[in-house]
DNA sequence: CCCGGCAGACTAACCAGTCGGTATGTCGTG
DNA sequence: CACGACATACCGACTGGTTAGTCTGCCGGG
């Protein structure tokens, strides 16, 4: 029997991550015990240390998960063939759909910066950043081609929006009356509005 | 000489709270040992569990401190006597500038609510629904005048813009170049225009 | 003389990370 | 194909360090 399935089908890495990652947002990055992890993955510390440098990394794989997915999409989206106004509310929608459907990964994002070692921290803010400018560079796209109002810096409206998204895993809730799509719409709706000249 | 304002002139519980807040806002609450918030304070944990009960007591007295006077202010503008969209207006330009004023207690407000006991976790949840249901009320109101437009659920607006109230306490700085009550103003805006028919 | 206000040593619990050990698999060689 | 050498995947007891909270006692003012 290979160990590396052992239990169930996927592979030993992955299920710890899982397991890290429902933990760390249902209770917090050290409130959760590296004991616990193993225990919810089904496996050992021998495991953990064995794959994964530290309790830090793992954190660190949770965001830079999340940044490449993020950022993929983005890229996809602004360089689509579309008109700016378009391509915003693709954008605007498309991160809240996404971080709707990773919505474990959304409370730690937020929750949990402080928690990366330094260089690490620095690592995820720079990709970040990098994610904001490409959204910023899109407003300002449309405030240059007259279809957005210039009333408010592009930066702002960048932040402005990214709130709401940060925003949703405190209130979010699958049970409620909303879908993700439909969230997403008014959203972006909402943000499209604010930018009507 | 008089133990309670020993050093300078501050009562020691106002001065443990200040410590523990700005140590909370800097390195979180568990990365923050009672140890550092003592001696921040210039005194010793028999003073601190003489006038609190726990660490945990400490941190809901910043939800408390936060809370009380948000809504105190909400209600104040809320009742005025002004047409709703100024009443808009001033509540979520007002909300912004006190958050910044207070951005130690705001980034402690939304990183750390998992960190209280159940109960206070259950209290502080229920005087922000007071808040925010207080909030839709106002929204509401301008929906059925028809000042505003229906096209988006009041609630979901109110989530929108404290998303971005939120989201202050991750990038706004002091030395930036936009000064709190330019923050507000613009963010105050964007919300109105969004809510434009 | 007594009590609120505080000092600071102490304790019991916990926890990240280590380390020596075991089982299974793979590969080169005669 | 048989066999040893080495590697990979994991186990779980242990350690060193940290921490929230307690408790005894001192000290000065009313």
């Amino acid at each position: 029997m290979a160990r590396t399935t052992d239990g169930d089908g996927t592979p030993v890495p992955q299920r710890l991550l899982a397991a890290a990652t429902r933990l760390f947002a249902d209770h917090g990055y050290d409130r959760t015990s590296v004991q616990e992890i193993v225990e919810a993955a089904g496996v050992t510390k021998g495991a953990l240390y064995h794959y994964f440098g530290s309790k830090d990394d793992l954190l660190h794989e949770v965001y830079a998960r999340m940044l490449r997915v993020q950022q993929e999409r983005l890229d996809a989206i602004a360089d689509a063939d579309a008109p700016v106004e378009q391509r915003v509310r693709d954008a605007a929608a498309d991160v809240v759909v996404t971080t709707i459907d990773n919505l474990d990964d959304a409370s730690i994002f937020f929750r949990s910066m402080h928690h990366l070692s330094p260089e690490k921290n620095k690592q995820v803010r720079a990709e970040r950043r990098r994610y904001h400018e490409r959204f910023r560079a899109l407003i300002e796209e449309g405030q240059d081609s007259g279809v957005f109002s210039t009333a408010t810096p592009a930066d702002l409206v960048v932040d402005y929006h990214f709130g709401s998204v940060h925003h949703l895993s405190t209130w979010y809730s699958p049970e409620g009356p909303l879908t993700p799509q439909q969230v997403a719409d008014h959203l972006a709706d909402l943000l499209l509005r604010a930018l009507r000249p």
